[in-house]
DNA sequence: ATTTTTATTCTACATTTGTAGAATACCCTC
DNA sequence: GAGGGTATTCTACAAATGTAGAATAAAAAT
């Protein structure tokens, strides 16, 4: 199953804090924070999915994620790939390099890390 | 305003196709083929949210895309990259050469298209 | 211990999404 | 020009999503 983007957003201040009470997760965001309720019904949901679980401390939760930033992020690349590459990571990667406004010198970072994934192989 | 991932399969399709009467969208979708009025309602919505337009031919229509793929694409990435790297590229480069399982071909290839980007700066 | 604060559950409701039938209008063919 | 195929519009409805009030329960503060 898919988080929504608000979803998204709220697991992405549960990555961030690693665990959190409701009242770390309402501090997360920014003005106008919604109401406690929703947050609750968005964690609740997102259980349900199972993204996220809790170690209950008397009558409150805290809450961590079930999934990892990198496992998830990992299926979200694989899925537009997918979607829009047919498959191909390496026409998804020429585009990337293309489109995205690298800098020479994140340019010249991500050139010593291919190599450096080369030595691998 | 998004597409949903049902109407970005949609949207493939028109891509491909490049533009394509009703018939040939549904042709276009493997079995089981949704309902004419199923394709019909998708294509409302996306007019009706600018991602698509026609052109009159009798009382039937030749759809074309409005926005074009890599448009599309680029926000799609743009804004995985800042959800969730901070809106940092490089570190998203980064990741995305590591976790991707690109082969010692499609390395080679991502290195020379940066060296050739890199003339460029 | 009484009040205040805070988290949880239950309930609710508007909007969006996925899907498609019914009715209608048009074009093609015999 | 009557009948069959095809596209469009209208309508509908279930499920998912975004949002939060009311009621409740428990913890913290005074």
């Amino acid at each position: 199953m898919q988080l929504t983007k608000t979803e998204e957003e709220l697991m992405n201040h549960l990555w961030r804090l690693d665990k959190a009470f409701m009242k770390d997760l309402l501090e997360a965001y920014p003005e106008p924070k919604p109401a406690t309720t929703t947050v609750a019904t968005l964690l609740k949901r997102m259980a349900d999915k199972g993204f996220v679980s809790y170690t209950r401390f008397g009558n409150s939760r805290e809450y961590f994620p079930l999934v990892k930033k990198k496992e998830y992020f990992s299926k979200q690349v694989n899925s537009l790939i997918k979607n829009f590459f047919n498959d191909s990571s390496s026409q998804f990667a020429s585009f990337f390099t293309k489109e995205t406004n690298l800098s020479k010198k994140e340019l010249q970072e991500l050139r010593a890390i291919i190599d450096s994934e080369l030595q691998n192989k």
